[in-house]
DNA sequence: GATCCACAGGAAATTAAGGGTC
DNA sequence: GACCCTTAATTTCCTGTGGATC
């Protein structure tokens, strides 16, 4: 088994083939690194177990240790918060402001805090770097300039580690930015249903009493786990919650029923979960696609129809202000990727190309996830005007109903 | 084959909020 | 206080789509 210490060790007494490779470098950099895998395969753990091991062996031999800064792009996912978090994260005393700074004067405080705060290295690990570059359209400025920093410092040296749980990532990057950044690459494949029962295993025997868990309990989350996503965070939940549901019920052992009843429960605490924290207008669109199925029954719902009923629950909300359709259209897009609903774009010929709309969760589970909304409380059970009509548009010329 | 519908969705503009400097 | 910065949410404008109908 591949023993980190060991590698470092050897890696300092052994004869170097480079006596300095970052001659050969443009500007004298040092690698930058992409990390890519699915969600719970352990890069976040392994950069961190890492550098933690890196800094322990700098220490035993008295070796000038690195900065490590991590920054997920999920919280942190704009130019400017990047930079100034960079910037808090070396000097404390000093913090950016949350707004207000130009970039490039945010950006000059950052060289001048490297050359001030770092000795030798510095390792910048961009986490779920794949979300920032997707919602910022000058996300490929900053990775630019962070690649290429260390032309203009003086001493410290910056390293950056991205991590991404988009494996195509890269066709997202701007080739100048592909060219500075992307020098090495290594990919964490999911882990599959062995490699699951041994993580299992291992925590288990810490988290669990003697002869607590039935003998298949583990073999079945991790074949359950692999075979769905092959995220180890997962198959410890599943776990967990049937050792919850197990000593919920006063039972001595957990079987392979609770890992069943755990498997669903976590799906629907999951879609409760993201429809508690959606914001007031994803919730009204939801509840008018939720009356559109509930008293249309099986009849198509297009987005003309849920703007409608949008519209008519909207302007009874105070203080809520009524989206576009451009909005909500845009809205019922992220309903969709979230698997509330299905909305698939189809045409219907001369009556216009839309989405077609359903609920992807049972009525009873919409209507008891949206009653926990008190704005929305009183809307529940109410009737919008356009579902009694037998046309698809009212606002205009009026069509034939789509079946 | 041309026309039509009801949007989809990209891009740019606008607005508001939170903060800074001078 | 005027003016500058950034971000996020939203609106406005526009072109594209694709299959039924003409």
């Amino acid at each position: 088994m591949f023993d980190i210490d060991n590698y470092f060790q050897d890696f300092m007494k052994n004869e170097k083939i480079f006596k300095d490779r970052d001659v050969l470098r443009p500007e004298f950099v040092p690698s930058n690194i992409f990390i890519f895998g699915k969600p719970g395969t352990g890069k976040t753990a392994v950069v961190n177990h890492v550098s933690e091991r890196l800094n322990y062996q700098c220490r035993n031999s008295c070796i000038q240790e690195s900065k490590w800064i991590f920054l997920n792009c999920q919280q942190v996912n704009t130019e400017y918060r990047i930079l100034a978090r960079i910037c808090s994260e070396l000097d404390p005393n000093d913090p950016i402001p949350i707004a207000g700074w130009p970039i490039d004067v945010i950006f000059d405080k950052l060289i001048e805090k490297l050359d001030s705060f770092v000795e030798g290295n510095c390792f910048l690990i961009l986490d779920e770097i794949d979300i920032l570059v997707k919602n910022q359209k000058n996300s490929h400025n900053i990775l630019y300039n962070l690649a290429r920093i260390n032309s203009k410092l003086k001493k410290a040296k910056v390293n950056l580690i991205g991590i991404s749980n988009v494996v195509n990532f890269k066709s997202f990057l701007d080739p100048r930015v592909l060219s500075s950044l992307g020098e090495e690459e290594i990919i964490f494949p999911a882990y599959n249903a062995m490699e699951l029962a041994a993580i299992l295993q291992q925590r288990a025997e810490i988290a669990f009493s003697l002869n607590a868990l039935e003998e298949d309990v583990i073999p079945l989350c991790a074949a359950l786990a692999a075979k769905e996503h092959g995220d180890a965070r997962k198959a410890l939940d599943l776990l967990r919650k049937a050792g919850e549901l197990a000593e919920r019920r006063n039972l001595l052992t957990v079987s392979n029923k609770q890992v069943y009843f755990a498997h669903d429960d976590i799906e629907k605490d999951k879609m409760q979960e993201y429809c508690e924290a959606l914001p007031l207008q994803s919730k009204t669109i939801l509840l008018s696609i939720y009356h559109m199925q509930k008293y249309r029954g099986d009849r198509t719902i297009i987005t003309g129809d849920v703007y409608n009923a949008y519209s008519e629950i909207a302007t009874m909300i105070p203080g809520l202000n009524k989206l576009t359709q451009r909005r909500v259209s845009e809205l019922i897009r992220e309903l969709d990727l979230s698997g509330m609903v299905n909305a698939r774009v189809k045409s219907n010929g001369r009556y216009g190309r839309t989405k077609f709309i359903k609920l992807n969760i049972p009525l009873e589970d919409t209507s008891k996830y949206l009653m926990s909304e008190n704005r929305l409380n009183e809307y529940i059970n109410y009737r919008p005007i356009c579902v009694q009509q037998q046309t698809t548009r009212l606002q205009g010329k009026k069509y034939k109903q789509i079946l």
